[in-house]
DNA sequence: ATAAATACGACTGATCCGGTCTTATATTAC
DNA sequence: GTAATATAAGACCGGATCAGTCGTATTTAT
């Protein structure tokens, strides 16, 4: 309940990692995944969504792997949840995206007033960012 | 991902019902389901953790019900959570009590800086009591 | 006694999610 | 030009969670 997923997480302790350590150096998914003892395949794929987002560039081949491309301080929480769920972080499914057909929406009292505490969440996620985790 | 349980949510269209009424009138778990067009069974269940809890008082038997006992503004979201879920509402499990079995839990490098993003979203739901969604 | 209500636990079906596996492709080293 | 090493992408699986249901016991007003 209200759990950041494991892809999320694994993807703030890579991109914490790439962070912390000089810009413009290339780390392997591989690397990563023994440091932090996560799933080699998951991070894999959880770079991978990364780098279509455009968060990190990627290098194929040998010697291949990732780099951040982006500021710390320009990489918002909110943003990497977005990536890699393929949704905003939502406390209820009728503030998703065309998320209108909970069966309750027309019955339901509290859609309007839970709005302040979805804007004041997302206000939260904006306003961290890579660097704050650093 | 980040969603309020569909039981949170009964609770909470629930009890703004009952707040938005006169105080100390009983209702039944009949009514609320019908008019909000919730499972009664599930509902059922909800009022009866209420219950449990103090936030309601219920009266068994004919003519029995629910009443709400506790001031609106006394009311925080996060209990409400607390009570439903049995467990505070946390963005990873190693916030939870006695949840330091995350097997990543000590290579793990965002759990101490995610803990301000925890502590905000604590404020958020504590802050925000019934009178809020009235 | 009967009806109407809460109390409570067991059960079920669907969905989601973490994790794995397989195959394809790109790049470098030799 | 072949082997080695990396990313890319999608299919697949088993366990957990969750919304919802059901059955049964208990309480209380009439
Ligand atoms: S409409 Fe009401 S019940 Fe449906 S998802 Fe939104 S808040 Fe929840
Ligand atoms: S220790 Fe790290 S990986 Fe484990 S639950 Fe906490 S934040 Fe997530």
């Amino acid at each position: 309940m209200l759990q950041l997923s494991k892809k999320v997480e694994y993807a703030l302790i890579a991109l914490r990692h790439m962070a912390m350590n000089s810009h413009g150096h290339v780390f392997t998914a591989k690397e990563i995944a023994v440091k932090y003892n996560i799933s080699y395949e998951l991070l894999a794929k959880v770079l991978q969504k990364l780098t279509k987002s455009g968060v990190v560039v990627s290098l194929q081949g040998m010697h291949g792997g990732y780099t951040l491309v982006k500021r710390p301080d320009q990489v918002q929480i909110s943003y990497i949840i977005n990536v890699i769920e393929e949704e905003k972080p939502t406390i209820a499914e009728c503030y998703a995206e065309g998320g209108e057909d909970c069966s309750l929406f027309d019955a339901c009292t509290i859609r309007k007033p839970l709005e302040k505490v979805q804007h004041n969440l997302n206000l939260l996620f904006e306003k961290t960012t890579l660097e704050q985790i650093i």
